[in-house]
This record gives structure tokens, C-alpha cells and sequence, in this order.
RNA sequence: GCCGCCAUCGUCUAGCCCGGUCCAGGACGCCAGGUUUUCAUCCUGGAAAUCAGGGGUUCGAAUCCCCUUGGCGGUACCA
């Protein structure tokens, strides 16, 4: 049993991945990985009517940003471009197709499926009928009385058909789950599931058993909100007289209201996050501990992809559903954004600066690395995402407009007040141009300040930023420069004269 | 309705398999204090879970058994 383990992740080009499916997606990585296996992606793409134009780009540039390195089967390559790569390809469904037929056939020809002409009208009032009579609707087998022979007539004739599974009576269909356990449902509650549309396509059900099968995959990651149709697959695998693989349903990542996460009612696209400034690293670390944990004795919750994969454990999967924890994320993302080198700070930071008007107004010497990197050491400590830098620190870019109240520390009068920013204005004048660091800044200050801190060092502040929170004095000064503090220093002294 | 799954602080969770060390531990958030002015960071401390409820079994149960309740999911020619 020294299998390879293969895991695929199988979007459908439908709409944006979301945090809920990048977190089943991550688990199934992680095994991957973990046991040397290869993670591999294959498009669902047998539901013609839902695709959505671009979104298989989408899919594969978030897994991309987010790191997620795909061994086989359908990728970007370095143009963006869509490629497939890999020996049990072709990895879309849709052009697979033949395939899907012919097994739907073979199983029709060994009496495990057949030919099912009914209308849509029928299939309503049946199921109507059965709400009403109190039973749980399904496919009432009424086409399964047909001859081989009766239903080749009606296929020559034109009529219209599905294939559907014939899902065998009184049986108990048990299967294991990785993280579930053992789970048993009585036949008659699974229902004869269309395995072939009437559009030639296949349903999801056939396309991933035989696409499983054919790529030898060995683990099946899912979201747990298709536990309750795994038996259908378990019947396929034993139409065919194939080994199944494991099931490994990953329990869902619901929403504040405790329900499944929806694309509408929820802002989860993985996209947003892009936007919205967290990073990688930090979504997956966040991600990763949403279901899961590294096991007793770890108290720690910071942990690189490596180490996740090094620690990752099928036995310490939660069963339950995980709210979204947005706080707990911030808190994620502000660790990371900590441990950022001011290189890649200032790198990663530009993109979001170019999207502000404060940032595109503000002078060029404003704009420039070397200013930007000092804004950034003020910053890093105070950011929680990429995408608020320089947000609460416009004063860094814009000029400066404020009520001169603002200036007034407690209740000292506006001659204390005058005097203060005077003695400032001295003190800053007076430290040359090579020592103008924050030590410097920070020794004089507090030398001329004596122990009346916030007499000198308020009023300073207020006059550097104009605003009633913000970083200390010495590190405003340090950022704007002596020449502009100066400025801004007399821009409050005429206020108040 | 029927079928399935789940159930420990507000949230993420440890502990449950192998009953005692758990009057339940950690993290986020919250509150208070401190870190030579504000904000943030950081540090320290605190509040916060009758382990969904009820019955058993046992000297002893969050941990084992049964029932109840609640929540979620499925119930398509969607995935």
C-alpha cells in the first residue's frame, strides 16, 4: 500500500475562489506536501450553463499569489497564460468528454445505469408528489422498466435522455472518512443520480470518479457540504471494480451567522484580501489554523508554510465548522508585516501608495525611497494591512491644517504655549543636519523638556502633524527633515501670534 | 419532511481515542496597569466556558454509554 499520494483540487470556472474553498484547497496541499505527494489542479468544467468568462484566470492567479505551487495539471504559465502539464492530461473536463461517455456506457451495458427519458415536467410533479406525501424526494425509477432493447428504439427515435445511476436497493453503504470516521446511508436514500445530461455532458458525479480513477488520485479533499452525496461515489467506484480513494471531507469555514459562507452575503474573495493588503504568508498561517491545530504543547500560532506542512495532521482536523475571524487575522497579518525587511516593505508597499490621492498629489520629494522608507520604519509597526500605509499618516505627504486649540497641552496659556514651541524651534535649529536622527532629536528634546515632557512635546507634535494621534515628535521630525519641521514649526507660532 | 454531520470561553482551539494531574490550558478580541507626552507597538495582570441539556456506568466523567435539544449541510439534467 505504498501509494503515491496524489491530491488534485478541482475548481469549477464558476465565479471567484473564496476563503472557504482556498481553505479546503490549502488542507489538501498541505497533505500533499507533507507526504511528498503531488498536488495537482483539474477545471470542472462540465456545467456549461454557469461558466463564467475569466474566472479560470482568476482561479489560478490567486493560488499563485498565495504561493500554492501546483505540480500537474493546469497552471500559469510566466506569460498568464493557461497551460496544462502532465502525463494523465487532458486536466479540463470539457475536453474529455468521449471519455466520460464511454464509461457511462460501460456501465449501462454491465445493468448498473440506464437511459432515462423522462421530461422535467414529469420529474416535478413526482417530486412534488412525494413532498406532499411526506417523502424524501428522488428519481421514482420509472425509466428503468425499459428493455435495452425499448430504449435503443426511443434513442433512434430521437427522444431525448440522461443516464442515470441504478443506485441498488436495501443496501448499506459505509465508507470511511479521514476525518470523519465511519459513515453509513441506507440505499433508498440515495437517489438514481443523472450521470449524463441530456447535453452529452457528464454530471459531477461521473467526471470525478473516472477523472480521480484515470489520474490516480489517492485522496479526495472536499468540503464537508458534500459528505452527505460521497455514497454516490462509493457505488460508482464499485460499478466500475475500482479502488476508491480516501475521503478526507474538510469541515467548512462559515460566517459570523454560523452558516456556510456565501460569495454574496459574505466579502470573502480571495481577491479582496489580495486588495485589501494581507499578505500571503499571513492568509495561509491564519487559514491553516481555521479547522486545524499543531497539537498540544504549541502555544505559538506564527508559523511559516514550511513549518505548517512539517507539522500538518489529518488526526488534529476539527470536525466542527470555523467562523472567519477577521480580528484574529489583523492580528496575523500586523505579525508579519513586523517581520518584513524595510526592502520588502517599501516594495510590496508601493502598489497601495499609488492608489491614494494623498500619495499621487504630494511633491515629488515626497515620492522619493529614500523619504518613503523612513515613513515606512514610523509605520511598520502600526500597520495591520499593506493597503492602509501612509492612511493615518497623510501629514507625511499633505500639507498640514489644524485648530490651533489643538496645540494646547492641558491648560497651559497661550504665552506657555508660545514658549514652547520657541524653545522647540531652538532646540531642533541648533542640531546640525548629519545628526538629525531620531536619538539625537529624542536626547535634546528630552534635555530641553526637563520633566515637563508634555509642556515641550505635545504642542511639537501637534505643530509636526496637525493631528491629535500620531508617532512621537522626534520620529515626525526625523521623517520630515529639519528644514520642514522648522516650517511647520513657525506655521503654528503665526497661528497663534 | 427525510437523510447525514456536528456541539469546550464572544471567536479559533487544547484536553476526549488510553476516565483522576482540568474547580478546564493557550491564542485573538475585550478590560485594567506599566513601558520617561498622544496613538500604535511591547510587557504585566484580569474578566470570560455549571465542557448544549438530561439520564446512566464508575470511588471518580469534558472524557465511556443512552436519550433530548440546537445548529449546519444535503435532498437538481449545479458543482
Amino acid at each position: 500500500m505504498n501509494k503515491k499520494i496524489r491530491v488534485r483540487f478541482a475548481p469549477s470556472p464558476t465565479g471567484f475562489i473564496h476563503i472557504g474553498n482556498l481553505r479546503t484547497v490549502l488542507f489538501g496541499y498541505l497533505f500533499a506536501k507533507k507526504n511528498n505527494g503531488t498536488f495537482i489542479v483539474r477545471i470542472e468544467d462540465t456545467d456549461q450553463n454557469r461558466e463564467v468568462e475569466g474566472a479560470l484566470e482568476k482561479v489560478l492567479e490567486m493560488l499563485q499569489w498565495i504561493n500554492i505551487v501546483t505540480d500537474e495539471g493546469v497552471m500559469l504559465d510566466s506569460n498568464g497564460k493557461v497551460l496544462e502539464k502532465g502525463e494523465f492530461g487532458p486536466y479540463i473536463q470539457s475536453k474529455r468528454l468521449d471519455l466520460y461517455k464511454r464509461y457511462a456506457q460501460e456501465l449501462v451495458e454491465k445493468g448498473h445505469a440506464y437511459p432515462c427519458f423522462c421530461s422535467e415536467e414529469r420529474l416535478n410533479e413526482v417530486r412534488e408528489r412525494q413532498k406532499t406525501e411526506g417523502e424524501a424526494p428522488k428519481y421514482d425509477g420509472y425509466c428503468r422498466k425499459f428493455s435495452a432493447q425499448e430504449a435503443q428504439e426511443k434513442i433512434a427515435n430521437g427522444e431525448k435522455y440522461v443516464i442515470r445511476m441504478k443506485v441498488p436497493e436495501e443496501k448499506t453503504i459505509t465508507f470511511t472518512d479521514l476525518v470523519y470516521g465511519e459513515i453509513s446511508i441506507e440505499s433508498e436514500n440515495v437517489d438514481d443520480q443523472v450521470l449524463i445530461k441530456s447535453d452529452g455532458f457528464p454530471t459531477y458525479f461521473l467526471a470525478v470518479v473516472v477523472d480521480d480513477h484515470l489520474m490516480e488520485i489517492s485522496h479526495i479533499f472536499r468540503g464537508d457540504d458534500w459528505l452527505s452525496s460521497a455514497p454516490k461515489l462509493v457505488l460508482l467506484y464499485e460499478f466500475f471494480g475500482w479502488e476508491m480513494p480516501a475521503f478526507v471531507h474538510v469541515p467548512n469555514v462559515i460566517s459570523g451567522n454560523g452558516k456556510k459562507l456565501s460569495k454574496r452575503r459574505d466579502s470573502v474573495s480571495v481577491e479582496q484580501f489580495k486588495q485589501d493588503g494581507y499578505l500571503p504568508e499571513a492568509l495561509i498561517n491564519f487559514l491553516a489554523l481555521l479547522g486545524w491545530n499543531p497539537g498540544k504543547g504549541e502555544t505559538q500560532e506564527i508559523f511559516s508554510i514550511a513549518e505548517i506542512i512539517q507539522k500538518f495532521d489529518l488526526a488534529h482536523v476539527h470536525k466542527a465548522g470555523a467562523v472567519f475571524d477577521l480580528k484574529k487575522l489583523d492580528w496575523i497579518n500586523a505579525q508579519y508585516i513586523k517581520k518584513l525587511s524595510l526592502d520588502e516593505l517599501y516594495q510590496k508597499s508601493l502598489e497601495f501608495l499609488a492608489q491614494k490621492d494623498f500619495y499621487r498629489n504630494a511633491s515629488d520629494d515626497k515620492k522619493t525611497e529614500e523619504y518613503l522608507k523612513k515613513v515606512l520604519t514610523i509605520e511598520q509597526e502600526r500597520l495591520v494591512n499593506l493597503s492602509e500605509v501612509g492612511e493615518y499618516n497623510r501629514f507625511f505627504f499633505t500639507d498640514i491644517e489644524y485648530d490651533k486649540e489643538m496645540l494646547r497641552w492641558k491648560k497651559i496659556t497661550d504665552q506657555e504655549l508660545i514658549e514652547s514651541l520657541e524653545k522647540s524651534k531652538t532646540v531642533l535649529d541648533e542640531i546640525p543636519q548629519e545628526n538629525w536622527e531620531i536619538k539625537t532629536l529624542e536626547e535634546k528634546l528630552f534635555a530641553a523638556a526637563g520633566d515637563k515632557k508634555g509642556d515641550l512635546l505635545w504642542p511639537l507634535r501637534v505643530a509636526l502633524s496637525g493631528a491629535q494621534k500620531s508617532p512621537s515628535p522626534m520620529e515626525l521630525a526625523w521623517v520630515l527633515g529639519k528644514s520642514e519641521s522648522l516650517k511647520r514649526l513657525y506655521f503654528a507660532l503665526a497661528k497663534l501670534k
